[in-house]
RNA sequence: GCCCGGAUGGCGAAACCGGUAGACGCGGGGGCCUUAAAAGCCCCUUCCCGCAAGGGGGUGCGGGUUCGAGUCCCGCUCCGGGCACCA
């Protein structure tokens, strides 16, 4: 062996030891009772599919570790836990299709992700890893939906629901995409079912408003508001003729009430029955069946408008006219009242429906199409009697109403709140705030998750698990299939299924649904730090003092759903005395997707990467690097693997620099004021996730500290080593060794920068003319503006273009030069 | 339709608060080293005209503000994402 040969940077030598020994030294392990200045660094957990990791996990986790990391050398004690959202339909969906079990497939998919994850380098504490399908974890589950339950949050009703026929499962309308099943693809049906539900509803103000004060990603925000869909209106009452009841409708439009020619019932309205007369009984019925037939979700997707009339007609509060009531299915039960006044002149779908069915108001009603639609707002060169072609919806600044008895005038801006004022001092109206956002469905008739802890008794009804007899244990099921009953596979099993009342102690059946997916994610963060205490889900002396999260990182595809349920847990469970805090994420940044050729990766397009053959042929350390070098963080990138080549060079370098480093003599002034440059850059780039440009400073520091194979004193290549340590753990940790460093890299702090050392003596000044660059001049970084207009005019090059007298000077210190003549 | 992002060389991208557009990396070209190759190192690489010196253009499109605009304002186009018969 010839030991004069150098050694070269061989990543998996390094990684390995290093991997090896941060468990040993414990180097990743927080002591979390005694920590003085505690960071909680979350990432969102993944789903253990059984492909394994993918790149985006793994871009995922790499861009959050490296905010851990840097925190850690901050100075704070930071906690870093990983788990596994391991229950789910995605779990059990696939162990159908190989035919296995989850029970046994689950594990092994835990595994091999932990093996991976390892390979990574993360800095995690494993020993507070948490699997949500293991019994230590969902039992606290339970106990969370038991604490909803005592708060009244949790109800169960009947409900039309989005059923798979190919799932065989209730599905979430946030798990229905264009009419189809977000996982199979298949059309989705509408089915009646006893369904338990959280009443999210009642949180939709302070879930709205709150978002004013996280720090967040605005994407995230924005989507969170889009999708609670506050708007603000008035329910009126319209009286129906000869009738003791009336119909609620809410408008957002209460101005327009005025040009409200007809009234529009959702099908399935209770009123429809009680209305409808008797000429109409037949016609009212067919389309109401007709309805009934139809999905969910292509109801609303199909813009076609049809209806049909009760016979029965309602009095307009403002104007006194008699209005025809009608059924149609652009009028959801679910939202508002379930009720419309419909406004044809101003209301695009309301216009819509009334020339789709003028010829029946005609005959039906004996109404024509120009007494359905009238305009009660103007603008413009517009007045009262100008036709309307289509719904003016427009609000310019001097739109008033017109035809609106002694409201003629009135600017559309104020009339909302004058008629509804009005109306209201005639017990006609109130002033409404509307949510779209709706109750949280929790039931799934599937297997794979934490059985709803309820149990049904003849003497005493519905009755709570109580908390001592939890979990309620997921038996074995050999068959765990879903079938097309409607009824979760539990109910299969006899022996499970019939229980005594804890109340009573007389025959009792189990609720037989499972809780989803998102209930088991909306509270992990809690679970984390208290991962060993098998006595209480969490104990507050330690949710008081880890949490709220400082910082959470993960994917906008879950801006709503996770993001929002766990928002809301985490202020049911505040209001429930359990904890202090209602907002769980103080911060929270999405970040982007990787894309390959321009396009998602997916396994139909046969564009995934496997990470792990990229960690094998070019070390954890250099992927890692990468995969932030890429592009920005929170918007992602498109992996070219050709692109590594340029990482590994670079930490190729630092190697050899901290091997060759000179220990004798002093560093170099100009290479000591680049580093000075760089710590501050890498600093202020890393702690705004800015990874692609902090590893750029880094690489243009190389270029100086190892320009034409320079030999580098210790004290310019140390710090830089604590700059790249968050970016690639195992090189530094090596390298602080090699070093002679003791102690991780990681407990070692950050290195400051001085002020003093990052000036320059001489700077470079651009000069213009007429505001185009002309050249540049270089001057002492003192210069006044007469030294530097006195440098730009000897050089031939700028002064040729200044033609006569300087008309005006502007000198923008240390940067540029611009001579107007 | 409404609400968020975004558009910059051959490619991924950078640019503080309006102040030298293209840092850093990939790819490409040339050179040094080597018997040779790999590796390493050095130089060039926005486009057009030009042998060069030099000149002109240029950040999706059209206007505007400014001494000066990738950045601000007005009006569009296209791409990504969210919401959507939600009254």
């Amino acid at each position: 062996m010839d030991t004069n040969e150098p050694i070269t940077y061989d990543p998996q030598s390094v990684e390995t030891k290093w991997q090896r020994l941060w468990p040993e030294r414990g180097t990743n392990h927080v002591d979390l009772d005694r920590a003085e200045r505690p960071f909680y660094a979350l990432m969102m957990f993944p789903y253990p599919s059984a492909e394994g990791l993918h790149v985006g996990n793994l871009f995922a986790f790499t861009g959050s570790d490296i905010s851990a990391r840097f925190q850690r050398l901050q100075g704070h004690t930071v906690f870093q836990p990983l788990g596994y959202d391991a229950f789910g339909i995605h779990s059990e969906n696939y162990a159908l299709k190989i035919g296995a079990h989850p029970m046994e497939l689950t594990p092994k998919n835990v595994g091999n992700f932990q093996r991976q994850l390892e390979r990574a380098g993360l800095m995690v504490d494993w020993r507070y890893k948490v699997d949500t399908s293991q019994r230590d974890y969902y039992r606290w589950t339970q106990w969370v939906f038991l604490q909803l339950h005592k708060q009244g949050l949790a109800y169960k009703k009947a409900a039309a629901v989005n059923w798979c026929p190919s799932c065989k499962t209730v599905l979430a309308n946030e798990q229905v995409e264009g009419g189809a099943c977000e996982r199979c693809g298949t059309v989705v049906e509408q089915r009646f079912l006893e369904q338990w539900f959280f009443r999210i509803g009642q949180y939709a103000e302070r879930l709205l408003t709150n978002l004013d004060t996280l720090d967040w990603s605005e994407v995230t925000k924005s989507a969170q508001r889009n999708w609670i869909g506050r708007s603000e209106g008035a329910e009126i009452t319209f009286s129906v003729e000869s009738h003791e009841e009336s119909v609620r409708v809410f408008t957002t439009r209460p101005d327009t009430i005025f040009g409200a020619t007809y009234l529009v019932l959702a099908p399935e309205h209770p009123l429809v029955e009680v209305i409808t007369t008797p000429a109409h009984v037949d016609a009212v019925r067919a389309y109401q069946e007709r309805t009934t037939k139809q999905d969910l979700v292509s109801r609303k997707s199909i813009t076609e408008k049809t209806g049909a009339f009760t016979g029965a007609y309602a009095i307009n509060p403002a104007s006194g006219v008699r209005v025809p009531i009608w059924i149609a299915d652009y009028v959801l039960m679910q939202y508002g009242t379930g009720a419309i006044m419909a406004v044809p002149g101003h209301d695009e779908r309301d216009f819509e429906f009334a020339h789709a069915l003028a010829d029946a108001f005609k005959s039906e009603c004996g109404m024509d199409i120009a007494q359905v639609v009238p305009r009660v707002v103007a603008a413009g060169e517009h007045t009262a009697d100008s036709p309307l072609e289509a719904a003016y919806t427009d609000s310019p600044a001097d739109a008033h109403l017109v035809n609106s008895a002694h409201f003629d005038g009135t600017p559309v801006t104020e009339a909302k709140a004058a008629v509804t004022e009005w109306l209201r001092m005639r017990g006609h109206a109130e002033p409404v705030v509307n949510f779209r956002l709706h109750d949280w469905c929790v039931s799934r008739q599937r297997y794979w998750g934490p059985p709803i802890p309820i149990v049904y008794c003849d003497a005493c009804g519905t009755v709570p698990v109580p908390e001592e007899q939890l979990p309620v244990e997921l038996p074995y099921l050999a068959d765990f299939k879903p079938d097309d009953s409607g009824v979760s596979p539990l109910a299969r099993d006899a022996e499970w299924f019939n229980v005594p009342c804890p109340t009573c102690g007389g025959a009792a059946r189990r609720e037989t649904d499972v809780s989803d997916t998102f209930l088991d994610s909306a509270w992990y963060f809690l679970r984390y730090p208290n991962a060993l205490r098998q006595d209480v889900a969490f104990d507050p002396s330690i949710t008081s003092r880890w949490l709220p999260v400082n910082s959470y990182i993960g994917g906008n595809e879950h801006a709503v759903l996770h993001l929002l349920y766990s928002r809301f847990v985490t202020m049911a469970l505040k209001d429930g005395g359990h904890l202090e805090f209602e907002e769980p994420f103080t911060r929270f940044r999405a970040h982007g997707l990787i894309i390959r050729d321009g396009a998602k990766m997916s396994k139909t397009k046969g564009n995934v990467i496997n990470p792990d053959e990229y960690v094998a042929e070019w070390g954890a350390d250099s992927f890692r690097m990468y995969l932030m070098f890429l592009g920005p963080y929170q918007e992602g990138g498109d992996f070219r693997s050709q692109g590594i080549s340029g990482v590994r060079r670079f930490l190729d370098r630092l190697w050899t620099a901290v091997r060759d480093a000179e220990r004798e003599g002093a560093p170099d002034a100009d290479v000591m004021r680049k580093l000075h440059q760089t710590i501050r850059k890498v600093g202020d780039d890393t702690a705004a996730l800015a990874y692609n440009t902090a590893i750029a400073a880094m690489m243009e520091y190389m270029n100086v500290l190892r320009r034409a194979e320079r030999v580098s004193h210790v004290d310019e290549v140390l710090p830089l080593v604590q700059l790249v340590a968050p970016f690639a753990p195992h090189l530094a940790e090596e390298c602080w060794e090699q070093l002679g460093r003791d102690g991780s890299v990681f407990d070692a702090g950050w290195p400051q920068w001085d002020p003093a050392l990052l000036e320059e003596s001489t700077i470079e000044i651009a000069v213009q003319v007429q505001g185009k660059t002309r050249g540049r001049v270089h001057v002492a970084a003192d210069a006044t503006q007469e030294d530097v207009v006195a440098a730009a005019m000897a050089d031939d090059s700028i002064a040729r273009f200044v033609t006569g007298v300087p008309k005006k000077i502007i000198y923008v210190k240390g940067r540029l030069l611009n001579i107007v003549v």
